[in-house]
DNA sequence: TGCAATTACGCAAACAGTTGCGTAATTTTA
DNA sequence: TAAAATTACGCAACTGTTTGCGTAATTGCA
């Protein structure tokens, strides 16, 4: 099927109109009449005509795509969060191009770059636990590539985000496992160049010294989220004079590691030791040992809600939005929620 | 920061030359003079310069982009499709541009149609569980878009596609069953539209033969793969005068609700009843009842495998590819992998 | 019948880049 | 010193579409 594709100029030969007037019957222009308007659009349905999307693109510079950057999709809280920037795109007419960083800065450097020159109109990222340069994101700026954090963002104040709230959720999850009588609470964070980390860290021991709780920092041990990294955490941990009696982690899949490696070392899970998380993914349900809580943290609202902003920039565009109130920063409350299996 | 882009002609313009002597100097053509060439790669980079791929693509018309359309990205077989489909795609300096068809006809026409209208250069996809009708697909010929299917593929031989071996998986799974003892092996298949559901039907029905045990076709039930429809399967299967031994599910998913279930009947699960299944998602290892066994089926290598296809497709385009044997069809052999959890 | 108003359409530029062809200027050769 | 060869660059077309402006043809009205 040698099928050429229809172009205003083919219709217009035909016709013998000019490629100006097929384009404006087309869109119905008051300046065309009745009869040429006919005549143009019969034609162009018989020839199964549509117009060339990437010349427009090209004409009004504008690529209706929008790029998501994100360190990978095999976490449930990602897909999820695509979802929802699926959702919000399809609505606005925009497709979604996507790059894995696997939480390689060089690698999301380079994923910027290729969006850049795809001229993507704007850019949705949570950023590589690597990444503390972040010129190759504000960068965009200079080419009119607005950009929206998610989830990992950083700690700038001039950028628009939306994260999770994870003070709240913070103090939800302390202040549950002190109420159910732990005095020993181990967090097992993550690596201290997120920011969300600290203020995991300060929520921490904020609700400690709001219930009157010592504080012993040894019990704050880190990972770099892989699951070595996660088993020398614990064994830090349980290696303490005194050990804790809970610990909160990062997120599910670094508590599914230390469930595993509490359970080789013959700990009671959720009993000898009680773990509690966010992120609250779906597959726990399906778990042997689950946390006894997480953190339900709505990637998909969060996302939904970035992508949202990123259309309001589209619609701004004109003047300089350095007003530092511009700047949205968005908080998703977070909502510990306790698995009864 | 009201930074323009700079182009070809912003270039031109500073020096005096052409546009055209711009082009070509930054190409290092040979009719350019070595003393102008330095000038303007120096003005370039001073000014920044990087070519709009918009324009070039629309030029060479070429998109630089390949489509992705696949069910789902929450199944971890799909998103760790994506990852052999980006890298193939990222070697070839072309981005991925995604959709989801959440399993939907509807959903998935519409994205077939956008990324149409985004001229992607060629598409890879994995068909919603819904689709019978193939036009909104096999119609991309006649934009000169090239098509490869994999994991859920058409039964049409005019296509090229990948797809995992199901015959010789089956035939794995239900030898390791009859060698274990089991006599009475129920399965529970996906919708039967699916074409691979007819050759594990089909597959089981040869090794029962070839091994001489009874068959009993009660014992093929099927799932819409959502959680309702397998508790009916289950039910189905449990209620029958003489129930299975071992079950064979589609996946490890409908593995997973079938396993629900069995519990909640009090069946004690690789005792009372065995679950093998398909897909092996490392999410089993921390489950509390996973399946006994599950084929693997090299999510990355099929999507790869496709992904090369395409790129060998891009090189072809010359001529109709009409004949039959031009078609690639790749089976992708699976593994049964035992757990020992 | 002559002039203004209206209708109906085409020309050309613009978006950014590449490239065949033409040509002026310089150098080489006879 | 004139012709030939080479060097160095510009013009214009092309990709498909939209749109400001201009103009020819038709109609209305006096």
């Amino acid at each position: 099927m040698g099928n050429k594709i229809t172009t205003l100029r083919e219709i217009a030969n035909r016709l013998n109109f000019s490629v100006s007037t097929v384009s404006r019957a087309l869109h119905n222009h008051p300046s065309i009449g009745l009869r040429t308007i006919t005549r143009v659009k019969e034609l162009a349905k018989e020839l199964n005509y549509e117009p060339n999307q990437t010349a427009l693109f090209f004409k009004q510079q504008k690529t209706h795509t929008i790029g998501v950057i994100l360190p990978n999709l095999k976490e449930e809280f990602f897909s999820q969060a695509i979802n929802g920037i699926e959702d919000v795109a399809k609505q606005n007419k925009y497709s979604v191009l996507i790059g894995q960083s696997h939480d390689d800065f060089d690698q999301e450097k380079q994923i910027v770059k290729a969006m850049k020159d795809h001229r993507i109109d704007g850019l949705i990222i949570s950023i590589s636990k690597q990444t503390e340069d972040y010129q190759h994101i504000t960068n965009l700026k200079n080419y009119n590539i607005p950009v929206v954090y998610f989830d990992r963002v950083p700690d700038l104040p001039e950028v628009h985000k939306v994260s999770s709230n994870i003070s709240s959720g913070t103090k939800q999850a302390i202040e549950f496992l002190i109420q159910r009588g732990h005095k020993r609470i181990g967090v097992i964070n993550g690596p201290e160049i997120m920011c969300s980390c600290k203020e995991r860290t300060n929520a921490y021991l904020k609700v400690l010294e709001d219930k009157k709780v010592g504080v012993d920092l040894s019990l704050l041990v880190s990972s770099d989220l892989t699951q070595e990294s996660t088993w020398e955490a614990m064994d830090k941990l349980l290696k303490l004079k005194e050990p804790p009696t809970a610990i909160v982690t990062i997120n599910d899949y670094v508590a599914l590691d230390a469930i595993q490696y509490a359970k080789k070392k013959k700990l009671k899970i959720n009993n000898d030791l009680c773990f509690v998380s966010y992120a609250n993914l779906p597959i726990t349900s399906y778990l042997k040992f689950p946390p006894l809580a997480s953190v339900e943290q709505y990637p998909y609202e969060q996302a939904k809600k970035a992508t949202e902003i990123l259309f309001e920039l589209f619609g701004k565009e004109n003047g300089e939005t350095t007003e530092l109130s511009m700047y949205n920063n968005v908080l998703i409350e977070g909502q510990l929620i306790v698995h009864n299996n």
